[in-house]
DNA sequence: TATGAATGAGCATTCATTCAT
DNA sequence: CATGAATGAATGCTCATTCAT
């Protein structure tokens, strides 16, 4: 009886953060005030306030969707292929195609996952997907090393987070400078992204061992 | 005449811009108000509008100031060394140290390099000092390119960007989370940099050459 | 067939008001809101709406609950002895015990004792009860005056008035500063009232005929 | 230099302050918004903001005022006559004046010489006047003792705070119920103060020592 | 009757910006 | 040139009240 109504309860909130993280997209979170959100939704702005407790709930919800989502696209990746080169390959072809269809989402899942150690935003979930996400990531470069793809001197930690700081950059620098991408390089973001992979890729692949002498 | 006047405007804004920078360090730019930025610089809030149109235009003189800074930290990195390697070192070390310095102006030049195609932030000088350091990190690497000691078939230009936004990406989390990285991996922010920093190198290092095949 | 069913929205509106009495009595009426209430009471807020018009109604209804309370206590102590001496002092007993008690009706039952002239509060019956509660103290007043215990040369309704203005007075001074008294004076709030009540006492006493000439 | 400039801000706290008063005084300080006061006294909500930090900024300084020029009342009422007897009547009819003037600030100093244990409002300051009022009227009862008008059992202190609460709630209610005094007693609130005045004064006065037993 | 749902009208507070002197 | 003074426009948040079902 009482499930039957807290049904629509979920779809408001849905709705409500939909529109909210449409307009974080365009104008980022902060510049974007509860009466826009209400707004956007087509609910008056104390009716956004009967769905969520504060401004902070919704950011805290898109952010724990984002992650989520990210784990998704990443857990696609590592399902969808079994040596490192072409798990990697899609792993970095599922992040940018994340990206690309959740720009907002993706920068505030990078942010999250660089700063998960504040508050917990939603429960503490959030906290716990980023270490899933670190966990799977572990696990993609273990198995790497073990299959003799990847170097056999790198310490799978470090070269995880090494590797999320490198590979966010990279892709947010590949977004907001398509543009300049294109007119000096002549190449569209893709281009310029499988460029960078490459790149990171030949950090820790077996090839490179023993290669560069300090 | 006018060149006579025009100097003490100069030292006016240069000490509120001083005052702005210490406060966008502490708290941010967002969270910094005129109020602030006049009180912190012994000027009243109007006089600040003398000096400066806009809080933006403050915002805009201190971007350009940190992306001189950053290209000076750079000129001298280059200049350091010959080989490539050392180079590469002192580059990343001076990074570092500018980071750890000014961490509030290492964000925004890095953002600004980002997205600096955008409006004219202060007078387009902004973005023609990002350009020279857009040439000095081209000529680094075509100079190791030269002498042997990076891969030849890198292409200077997306490689310059590719390793922006690798090193920017990485620099940011090692900061944001090296209390994390800390206690997880029990390796200070510098440990994990340099270690970020080798894995990085390998990926254009000469000796990396056709070891990795797609 | 009216009668049977207005019974039960006789109890409905009981316990909407017991629920805001009992959190008026905590926080006020001010910080109580019509939500709290409803919550406290398990019905919906809609349903407080449909048993009570206002808010103010249920405060009204509290008001007039507390009047009639008070009148209570007070017939109770003039039922219980006969001097006059000995009724004082059960009032004072009777309307001490009755603040401990219901602190927030007691303040209420005096506010609205001051100011009853307003609008009719709760069709009036709240002030009929006030003009009930005068009454039964006049003719304390006039039967301690018959008794002989009382001065003769006072008249009851404005004796009566001022009694009340200055009981009322020095009751809600002993609550809100029981702790001051206490520090300052090593007496409790009862030992306090003790020695007010007495002083106002003898404002009236029969001995005191003559005692002071203007 | 600073001085003469600053002269007028007090000015304008003043303007303000004196606004708020009056608008306190018809609707009670929680319900005036801080449009109405900015709006009362001729600025815009913002600038109200720069004279008072706070609501609560405004509504303690005019507690401190309050309590202030109820103290100046009552050293011009001790000052103003040598027996207990006439000190007394002068002290009444200068509460009743000072209430008669300003209703507010007197309902709002007598809630604070009920409350003053409460966080300093004024930097302690308001506490501060009301023990100076304390201490006013307690040497108006040891003087009246030594001068054997009043009674010599009386204990200054208790005496002096049962007065408070005695006369306080006395002149209130004079005030709600005017209007109904006239109509049921034929007296006016002064006929009607005077003869509570008298009746209270009885109850210390020297004569009816003796006079009741317990 | 009972209520889930929705909201209009406020509220205290902040801040970048303007302007007369 | 320097500034004291003033403020319009928001901003996040609250709550009594209404209404269709």
């Amino acid at each position: 009886m009482a499930r039957r109504k807290k049904q629509p309860v979920q779809e408001h909130r849905g709705a409500i953060a939909a529109a909210a993280a449409a307009l974080f997209e365009q104008n980022g979170a902060a510049s974007t005030t509860m009466d826009d959100i209400a707004h956007a939704a087509g609910y008056s702005k104390a009716t956004v306030y009967v769905y969520f407790k504060n401004k902070d709930e919704i950011v805290s919800l898109l952010t724990l969707e984002s992650m989520r989502r990210l784990r998704e696209h990443l857990c696609r990746a590592l399902d969808g292929a079994q040596t490192a080169r072409r798990r990697y390959e899609l792993i970095c072809r599922e992040l940018t195609a994340y990206q690309a269809k959740y720009p907002f989402y993706f920068k505030t899942a990078l942010e999250k996952i660089r700063l998960e150690s504040g508050a917990a935003t939603d429960g503490g979930r959030t906290f716990s997907v980023g270490e899933e996400i670190n966990a799977l990531l572990a696990s993609f470069l273990r198995n790497g090393m073990e299959r003799g793809e990847l170097r056999r001197d790198i310490e799978p930690f470090p070269t995880l987070f090494a590797f999320w700081g490198a590979l966010s950059g990279l892709i947010l620098l590949a977004e907001s400078k398509s543009e300049y991408i294109q007119e000096t390089m002549g190449m569209d973001r893709g281009q310029f992204l499988s460029y960078g992979f490459d790149m990171l890729y030949r950090g820790v692949a077996a090839g490179s061992e023993g290669g560069v002498e300090k």
